[in-house]
DNA sequence: ATGGTGGCTGTGCCA
């Protein structure tokens, strides 16, 4: 464990929240808006669709906030945004080492004795698409990279979209959904793998079934609550001995022109002022 | 009803 405190150390209050935006480019108001009321420590963003010269740190300096920025043009991108009054991040690092890949899905870095990890998954598609293949390739490689991050960092954070429902009570529909891309047995282990390195999913843990994270913008899905949840907060194990609480802030997706993801928020412990 | 909507691009791709 590199970077852990001595035992000593005192834990503060840190909130940390995940957010697939569709777009900053357009959500940007709303997520400058969401910024102002919740106030979280670190947010990790996935979806940018902007390069990173795109983004306008103005506005979001103006809400307190600076960024982490790994974007790209039309597809993907990733961010974390960290309160201005935190602990410049040290160790950052864009994309999964040692992984050939030209879209940009993984931004890190650690504030105090926090590392904190924010993803876009590959949504994949379908089970029989090359985009399938890669998905499962990219996720080998992500858990395999984990697996050192977590050696590395007792008290470690994992947000993001991970384009997995973990459970059938995560599906409005298991029946519909059963072996289709997001619930199939292959991407389900992937994300047990991903537990199996001493990581915790917070939500999956504390919500009731239910607790949708992502509804189509097609057939009404929201006003139907036809959803899945597929944005997660993982924490490990040495995070998750202490109190915290996690949970979906359906509020945004509400809103006019949304994105099809709500934002999940985290709030616990952390060896860093937050 | 293999549909529907949304973002970005460029007359389709991706989710």
């Amino acid at each position: 464990m590199t970077d852990t405190p001595s035992p000593a150390a005192a834990h503060a209050p840190f909130s940390i929240a995940s957010w697939n935006v569709n777009s900053l480019n357009v959500r940007l108001p709303q997520v400058c808006d969401w910024l102002a009321t919740e106030r979280p420590s670190v947010v990790g963003l996935q979806e940018l669709k902007q390069v990173n010269e795109a983004v306008n740190l103005d506005a979001l300096a103006a809400a307190g906030y600076r960024a982490l920025l790994n974007g790209q043009k039309t597809y993907n991108g990733v961010a974390l945004l960290y309160r201005q009054d935190l602990p410049e991040p040290t160790d950052v690092c864009v994309d999964i080492p040692q992984f050939d890949d030209p879209q940009r899905r993984v931004i890190a870095a650690s504030f105090g004795g926090l590392r904190v990890i924010n993803a876009y998954v590959v949504n994949g598609e379908a089970l029989d698409s090359d985009k399938f293949a890669y998905k499962l390739r990219w996720l080998a490689a992500f858990v395999d990279w984990l697996r050192a991050e977590r050696a590395a960092h007792e008290h470690l954070v994992l947000t993001g979209d991970f384009n997995i429902a973990p459970t059938d009570a995560d599906v409005y529909d298991p029946a519909a959904w059963q072996n289709s891309v997001l619930c199939s047995p292959a991407e389900r282990q992937a994300f047990n793998d991903l537990l199996a390195l001493g990581l915790v999913d917070t939500l999956g843990r504390t919500a009731p079934p239910g607790s949708f994270t992502w509804w189509d913008y097609r057939a009404a899905g929201f006003r139907r609550n036809l959803g899945l949840r597929i944005d997660h907060i993982l924490v490990s194990d040495a995070l998750a001995a202490q109190a915290w609480t996690c949970r979906v802030d359906k509020t945004p997706r509400g809103w006019e022109r949304p994105s099809d993801h709500a934002p999940v928020i985290w709030q616990g412990m952390a060896p860093v002022p937050g």
